[in-house]
DNA sequence: CATATCTGCAACTGATGAGTTGCACATCAA
DNA sequence: TTGATGTGCAACTCATCAGTTGCAGATATG
C-alpha cells in the first residue's frame, strides 16, 4: 500500500515539467493560469500536469471564487522515502538513518527555511 | 546538477516493473536471464530497465566470464530525497530533519558526501 | 571443433502521455 | 445585463517508451 502511493509519486516527480512546478507551487501558491504565464506551455497542460500532481497527493485546491489556487502537501513524499531506504537501506547507512527517522512522529521543530 | 541525477533517479523508479527489478537485485544481486526467468517479460525488455537503472546510477554492472551481474547502488537515492526535502521540508518536519540527515557524514560506512 | 547458453544490437508494434486547440460553463466587474 | 477572465472537458497530433522478435557475437561445456 506504501508501495502504491510511492510509485504515484514517483510517476509524479518523474516528469521535469511537473517538478518545475512543484518547486513553483513550494515558493508560491498559484493557478493554472498564473503557472500557464510563468512556463512556456498552455493553461490545458499546466492543468494536466497540476491533476497528476494531485492524484499523486502532493497539491491541494482551494477554490476562492472562480480562482483555484493550488499548494503542496509533501506528506506523501514520505512514502517516497520510505521506499527507497528499504531498497538501499542496507547498503547505504545514511538511508537506513533517514527510515528511522521518518518513523518518528516528532513535528518538526527544526524548521529552518531553506530560502 | 543534482536536479538532473534526482530526475533520472525519479525517472528511473517511476515505472513499476523496474522498482520490482531494483527490488529482486536489492534481495540478491542478478543477471538480467536470472530476472527474466522470475518476472514475466522477456530477457531483453529486462535488460531495457537495467539499462535505465544503470543510467540513473542505480545499478552496477559485475562482469564474471559471460555473465553480467547487477547490483544496487543507492548512492544516486540521496539526490533524489535532498531535493524532496528543499520542496517540501518547509511545511513537513519530518522532511526537514531528513535533509539534516543526509548532511551528516556520520553513519555513511560505504557511502560518500554527496557532491 | 561443435553446441548450447548468455549477452547485445536493431527494427517493429502498441500504448501511454505531453501538449495543443476549440468550445462550454462559471464568476467577477462595469 | 453585458463583457471579460478563469476553469473544465473533449478531441487531436506527436513523441516517447515498454515490450516483442530476430539475429549476431562472445563464452563456457561436451
Amino acid at each position: 500500500m506504501t508501495e502504491d502511493q510511492a510509485g504515484a509519486v514517483f510517476g509524479a516527480l518523474a516528469d521535469p515539467m511537473r517538478r518545475r512546478l512543484l518547486t513553483a507551487i513550494s515558493e508560491h501558491p498559484s493557478t493554472a493560469t498564473e503557472l500557464a504565464t510563468a512556463f512556456p506551455i498552455s493553461r490545458q497542460a499546466v492543468a494536466k500536469h497540476l491533476n497528476s500532481l494531485s492524484e499523486a497527493g502532493l497539491l491541494d485546491r482551494e477554490k476562492a471564487g472562480r480562482d483555484v489556487r493550488y499548494h503542496v502537501t509533501p506528506a506523501p513524499l514520505s512514502s517516497a522515502v520510505t521506499w527507497m531506504a528499504e531498497v538501499g537501506g542496507q547498503w547505504d547507512g545514511r538511508l537506513a538513518r533517514l527510515a528511522g527517522a521518518l518513523s518518528e512522529p516528532g513535528a518538526g521543530q527544526r524548521g529552518e527555511m531553506p530560502r
